[in-house]
DNA sequence: TATTGTTATACTCTATAACTATA
DNA sequence: TATAGTTATAGAGTATAACAATA
């Protein structure tokens, strides 16, 4: 393997080691919001005021669409989100926040994401545009 | 929301939409592997000639005890790794790869970063370095 | 005909609780 | 008594295939 393949695999290794670290400090706050990982991802994919496809979140999630109608039930069941027909193609169906979903939302965003539990915060500033800087290229890429 | 904490959550959001994206590619190899995101994860996690504790395995992950037995069943059932009852203490059993193993995890970190499925190796190399060493950090605070 | 989303089915992942063997 | 791993159980995530409604 040549040095440049390397740093890629290593780089890749942490990435997938951070993710699954990251599920070790969920817990705690599955117990506030009784959400699973996924379903935070879901949550916080969906923005205020920015209702979205079910087909494009599926395609955000790289799962099939089969999927995506379970994960929304559940979400939907719980009064997070809501489906509502598209008036320009009454195929789609668009997902929303509900007021609920809405405060969750925010709430979750900044508990992941805190001082007190998120590794993230505890960046030096730089590192962190840095980090940003770079996964929005890793992201760019793949679109 | 103060500037730091908006980048924290910036960054966060960022890591956790790129995992997802990248499961969009993992079917590919799914084909070729038959192994799932997890399986994936746990066949890198496990390096050659260093067998790891099955509870080691669950702290990595992030995840029950029980859960560990179900995948490393279904690793075993294929014939990637083997259990082997520790010298030490006789409850705990490490698991290690089989030469197959080793061979499929080889395969599958090499695909897996190459440059024609992972966006990783289409980085700058400063920008790989770089990430690298932030990602370092992150983990390291965890532990 | 093609596309969006749902349903039915089957398998994997996951946690909790009860259990066995060892320390 | 405490710890490492397993088993039983139940619920969530996932894909495939067949289907309904709409384009």
């Amino acid at each position: 393997m040549n040095p440049v393949d390397a740093e890629a695999c290593r780089a890749w290794q942490l990435m997938m080691r951070f993710f699954f670290a990251q599920r070790e400090q969920l817990p705690p706050l599955a117990e506030e919001f009784e959400l699973s990982p996924v379903q935070c991802h879901v949550l916080h994919l969906i923005e205020p005021e920015r209702p979205l496809p079910m087909g494009r979140l599926a395609a955000t999630l790289g799962c099939d669409a089969s999927n995506v109608t379970g994960l929304v039930d559940r979400l939907e069941a719980r009064g997070l989100v809501q489906r509502r027909p598209s008036a320009d193609d009454r195929r789609i169906k668009v997902i929303q926040l509900t007021a609920t979903g809405s405060r969750i939302r925010a709430h979750l965003l900044k508990r992941m994401t805190g001082k007190s539990s998120c590794s993230m915060a505890r960046l030096s500033a730089d590192d962190q545009r840095s980090l940003i800087r770079i996964l929005e290229r890793l992201i760019d890429q793949n679109a």
